[in-house]
DNA sequence: TAATAACATCTTGTATACAAGTTCGATTTG
DNA sequence: CAAATCGAACTTGTATACAAGATGTTATTA
């Protein structure tokens, strides 16, 4: 397996949870197990290490890092506050191929609800693909990809809150909304829609009731 | 010299530009400049073209990133775009230690400009620690950490824009005026200062003409 | 002469032996 | 028994030899 590869196996099962936070990920473990030297396999935990997957304790160890409940309340307010202001430029500027695609997005999303008895990744793929979408729209594309590198702790919180089934409709509900007052042009309560749209209910106990053991304890 | 000094000691010396956009990093040369060997060097040199302050060849070479004008565009209004909410929310309640702390910086800015006759890099670090100041009183500290990871085009990009030394007059300026329109909560015309000072005159033609082989060509 | 092929010499990539810090438990010692 | 110490078995960190791709020059060949 080559070291690319390793790194995305790894960043997608610590992205879905199946890498548990705590985990110990050893070096000499993991190159036996990807039939790889050390020296590619330090590398690619290096990287992790980086965009926050794991955390390195010096001679000690690595493990999966904790979801960090901060991080996600920070890039939600980053998230909202630059897809407000991209939503109002594109508010009833929406070039056709736009619509079209957005449209597709949505329709493959409303298929995902129904094959998402079991797991979310096919719903979630699609949720992505519809925000990508604006921020590529919006000429922003660079902004999304950066903040990509910073979405584990995000990423992992959204797994974990969409175990409650019933939100599925209504985020889809919500992307029709936004897609609704783009066309129409009136952007009047687009940022309240986003906004609404990203915080979700970040302050529920669901995560501190359920998971607590996934999360990082918060120092005082 | 220890790894982690290294790795400041490039990432200073591409930020302020001592090492030029283009030069060639070599692994073996760099290890025996500072006496260590490949292993924890190349750990070093990814490091830095993770934040893109090189590129690395694969079996061609390392060498130092061209200024990226796209990054610096976008980046500007990530920064445009954030801290007008951040100075919303500051508005008419920033606390008192918040008021000192800027004033203090200030001060600490208005020295630097008569001492920045050959070098800006005293100016910069206060006008940071300015903006640094804000992210921290707006509770988004995180943020700004998360920002400085991908800095180094437009940082590299301030400097040469600073070269016309009448800016550190008006940069100070219209902190100034950020700063009074804090402490006096009319938040109405924060927007548009920041936006004016972050924008500065990026579509100017002054790096294009003087400072072409800095910059990476746009591919078509 | 012009094209091509071989080679010398760069570069980074990988494997691996060894250094050195950490942990934990057994053994010693009071 | 309790505390301290030693040591074995882990961990990652570093140095280094070698593999292998990239490049430019030289020699060969048509």
């Amino acid at each position: 397996m080559r070291k690319e590869e390793i790194l995305q196996t790894l960043k997608q099962d610590i992205v879905t949870l199946a890498l548990k936070p705590g985990t110990a990920l050893s070096e000499t473990v993991l190159s036996e197990q990807f039939q790889i030297s050390r020296t590619p396999l330090r590398d690619v935990l290096k990287q992790l290490a980086l965009e926050q997957y794991i955390n390195i304790y010096p001679k000690k160890g690595n493990v999966v890092s904790y979801i960090h409940l901060e991080s996600v309340e920070q890039m939600i307010f980053l998230r909202s506050v630059l897809e407000k202001e991209i939503l109002q430029s594109l508010s009833g500027r929406l070039p056709l191929p736009g619509i079209l695609e957005l449209k597709g997005i949505l329709e493959a999303q409303e298929k995902a609800i129904s094959a998402a008895e079991s797991s979310c990744e096919q719903f979630l793929e699609s949720d992505d693909a519809f925000h990508r979408s604006l921020f590529q729209l919006g000429g922003r594309l660079y902004l999304w990809n950066l903040l990509q590198q910073s979405n584990v702790h995000y990423a992992r919180y959204r797994r974990l809150h969409l175990l409650k089934q019933e939100k599925l409709q209504a985020i889809l509900q919500q992307h029709r909304r936004i897609l609704e007052g783009l066309i129409q042009g009136d952007g009047s309560h687009l940022p309240d829609l986003i906004d609404r749209h990203l915080r979700e209910d970040i302050n529920s106990k669901f995560l501190q009731e359920n998971f607590r053991e996934y999360l990082q304890p918060e120092v005082q």
